[in-house]
DNA sequence: GTTGATGATTTCAC
DNA sequence: GTGAAATCATCAAC
């Protein structure tokens, strides 16, 4: 906090420590004008009433230097003197001219760049703005892009997801919170201080405009380190969960088996068209993309090494010959054992 | 621990 | 956008 606003120390330092408590010169008993007719002892041209505006004006400055009781009695007898509301005066007068300075600071300041970042990533997140299920979009959209999300697997790491967003959620605005009260309560607190101090100087509304927007841009600065954490513990979690997708699991059995016949099946062109892998997938319980990724792998390592698939293209041959004799429909729903009759499948090359 | 199999990802060309 | 090829990362059998 800064203590000008409060009331500056003085200049050299020490105690004021003038006549405002009872007994002497000049004080709330005596009339206007009263005491030493001469101009005082201090000698100050001008004359008494110039001496007492820089008595009272000493005070004012020393008055945050003192202990709460001495600045209350201090304050109490300030107020209490004749020279105050010509004091005052003079001070709302200075305070007009140095206007200036404080509506100079009041310009609306842009928008931080860096907040908007911040503020958009929570948003798409899912960790600030209205709950929408604990993240569960950023979710779908990883496991879309990791072409899963249908197997049990992938349902329990986006729930694990979801629940770790959820406490970073929790945490993120129990914090906001915390900071949002700390704002006012000492916003309030401020303010009450100024309108207290307004009874011995001039504090103008927009001056206390000021001052609060003084502390909300510090607290605004505080909100911005808790988003920056709040970011990076989403990133983490985010990498941790996007690290989990490569963990790898075998299809079924049934599944490759359902491939394998698709591939043996089309090996002059085992190319499946985008209805087929849609068939192919609904039909192993896997994705369309992991149809492709299947597809691709296994064209490549066919390629590579003819030889080595050869016993497994003739059992697939076997297999579907099999099924179109017996009249299916469904080559791939029912796979036959493997004949030990052999095929005679030919493949290209 | 090693090794082969296999699903996923990346890079490149078209 | 799709597919080929290379590569990575994991699984599973030994």
């Amino acid at each position: 906090m800064d203590e000008r606003l409060l009331g500056p120390p003085p200049p050299g330092g020490g105690r004021g420590g003038l006549g405002l408590v009872s007994g002497e010169p000049g004080g709330p008993g005596e009339p206007p004008g009263g005491g030493d007719p001469g101009g005082g002892s201090g000698g100050v041209p001008g004359g008494r009433g110039k001496q007492d505006i820089g008595d009272i004006l000493q005070q004012i400055m020393t008055i945050t230097d003192q202990s709460l009781d001495e600045a209350q009695a201090k304050k109490h007898a300030l107020n209490c003197h004749r020279m105050k509301p010509a004091l005052f005066s003079v001070l709302c007068e200075i305070k007009e001219k140095t206007g200036l300075s404080i509506r100079s600071s009041q310009e609306e300041e842009p928008v931080d760049p860096q907040l908007m970042r911040l503020d958009n990533m929570l948003l798409a997140e899912g960790v600030a703005g209205p709950e929408k299920g604990g993240g569960s979009a950023a979710a779908a959209a990883a496991a879309a892009a990791s072409g899963g999300g249908v197997s049990p697997d992938n349902s329990i790491e986006h729930s694990d997801y979801r629940s770790k967003l959820a406490q970073i959620r929790h945490i993120y605005h129990s914090e906001l919170e915390k900071y949002e009260q700390a704002c006012n309560e000492f916003t309030t607190h401020v303010m009450n201080l100024l309108r207290e101090q307004s009874r011995t100087r001039p504090v103008a509304p927009k001056e206390m405009e000021r001052m609060v927007s003084i502390i909300h841009r510090k607290f605004s600065a505080i909100q911005m380190q808790l988003k920056q954490s709040t970011c990076e513990a989403v990133m983490i979690l985010r990498s941790r969960f996007l690290d989990a997708r490569r963990k790898r699991r075998n299809f079924s059995k049934q599944a490759t088996e359902v491939l394998n016949e698709y591939f043996y099946s089309h090996l002059s062109n085992p190319y499946p068209s985008e209805e087929a892998k849609e068939e192919l997938a609904k039909k192993c319980g896997i994705t369309v993309s992991q149809v492709s990724n299947w597809f691709g792998n296994k064209r490549i390592r066919y390629k590579k090494n003819i030889g080595k698939f050869q016993e497994e293209a003739n059992i697939y041959a076997v297999k579907t010959a099999v099924s179109v004799t017996q009249g299916g429909h469904s080559r791939t729903s029912s796979p036959t054992p493997p004949s030990s009759a052999g095929g005679s499948h030919c493949h290209p090359g």
